[in-house]
DNA sequence: TATTGAAATTGATAAATATCAATGTAAGTT
DNA sequence: AACTTACATTGATATTTATCAATTTCAATA
């Protein structure tokens, strides 16, 4: 398996294919009032609490998943890039949403009402199938993100959290990827501070592993970063 | 909410009633092969990377579940106690076990073959809603494991894991739980080393929180612990 | 009962990480 | 172009946590 293939099975929760190729029926059902809906960067589409309405697929942008501490932290610990689809957790758990998604940069989102979703997992069963799944997958997504956080150093998981980013920024062409995101952000996803996190990617400089131009990263050295992560 | 009812929320899998008032055609699929299998502690009901061969529930005992880091390090992440389903996720999800599970006492469990389970999840509508709704639920109780690790300190993680440990082994009667668990295990789950965990052992002691005995934890003030753990 | 061995505990110290307080820098605005 | 403002960056330092090396304790076993 190729680094890349590694990230997308063992950290992407790898929905995309959710509503694929279903019979005719059911993508009317879903379709029936779906909209689609913009969100400018910070702008939040649920937030942790509320009562779900629906589900969504990002279509265009990134879509950070976080949780609030008791304190007031942010804690990140997902994004979704295009074709991902968020918030169905809170609709097939029957409960408040356990967390907020944030976009993280301008996004274009498409909005499922939860009684089509329902109506539709209730009358596929190849849909209820793949979310069952789906949702497995997710399990072994989990234990690997509880597993950096408890064992792995902050060195490590800024970079393996900067290969995510690249495989969440990048869109398979040959051009370097531009990974957006502020460090306050990258801090609340490798779980550090922010001040902890820029010097990391201080050392990732110098080691010309990477640069940096204000808010954006560019990967320099993918392999380096891969030996950096120390996973797998 | 009560702390009780959060952790049992917030920080348990809940999957308990699965199979439960299932219409007798299904209980009987589920029922034609199992077995009971006896695990002295130690001893592992499956392994990571191993391929799936059907599911399982802890009659009477603990089991912990685990993986390992690339460089031998065991992360606890989940304890089941009596009358949790393990092993599904791995079933459902047409992959390799993601993790371990590994009994923490001497341990009763069911086993259920991978086909029974699966003709029943394909016949019974009412399984397959049920199983959608544990394993979204799942998705909170992750994003708490990963907030925690991510956000608090081993002092605080210490703290929440006794109380989970003492919903884990209490019995719900007025006697006093024996939490029993040696030092590796626990600094495994709460994500330290093992003399950092002694040490946090040491201080509840001179808080008047627990006693120990050897492997052994007594909770003595259980909402001083809340209080510790700072969370909710 | 004496012995042994595994596990818990302790102490000293190193290393990693967080925090606090400035300072620098680039993009957008007046 | 000067001015703001929001971030990023840096330095100094405190705090937390890990590591290493003994030492102690207790239960099982000879």
């Amino acid at each position: 398996m190729t680094i890349n293939e590694l990230l997308n099975n063992q950290y992407s929760f790898n929905n995309h294919d959710l509503f694929s190729e279903l019979p005719d029926t059911i993508c009317k059902v879903i379709k029936a009032n779906m909209v689609t809906v913009y969100y400018k960067a910070g702008q939040s589409v649920f937030n942790e609490g509320e009562r779900p309405k629906g589900i969504y697929r990002v279509k265009k942008g990134k879509v950070k998943k976080s949780t609030l501490t008791n304190f007031g932290a942010q804690h990140i610990f997902y994004v979704c890039k295009e074709n991902e689809y968020l918030g169905y957790h809170a609709i097939l758990s029957q409960e408040l949403y356990p967390d907020s998604a944030i976009a993280l940069v301008d996004s274009e989102i498409d909005f499922i009402a939860e009684k089509d979703f329902l109506k539709a997992v209730n009358t596929s069963h190849v849909l209820s199938q793949r979310l069952l799944k789906n949702l497995s997958h997710e399990f072994r997504v989990f234990i690997n993100a509880t597993k950096m956080l408890a064992k792995h150093t902050v060195r490590e998981r800024s970079a393996l959290n900067l290969l995510i980013l690249e495989s969440k920024f990048g869109n398979g062409s040959k051009e370097e990827t531009e990974i957006v995101i502020n460090r306050d952000d990258l801090a609340s996803m490798v779980g550090t501070a922010k001040e902890s996190v820029v010097r990391m990617l201080k050392d990732f400089k110098e080691e010309q592993l990477i640069t940096t131009k204000r808010s954006s990263i560019y990967i320099k050295d993918y392999s380096g970063l891969v030996r950096v992560a120390n996973f797998q």
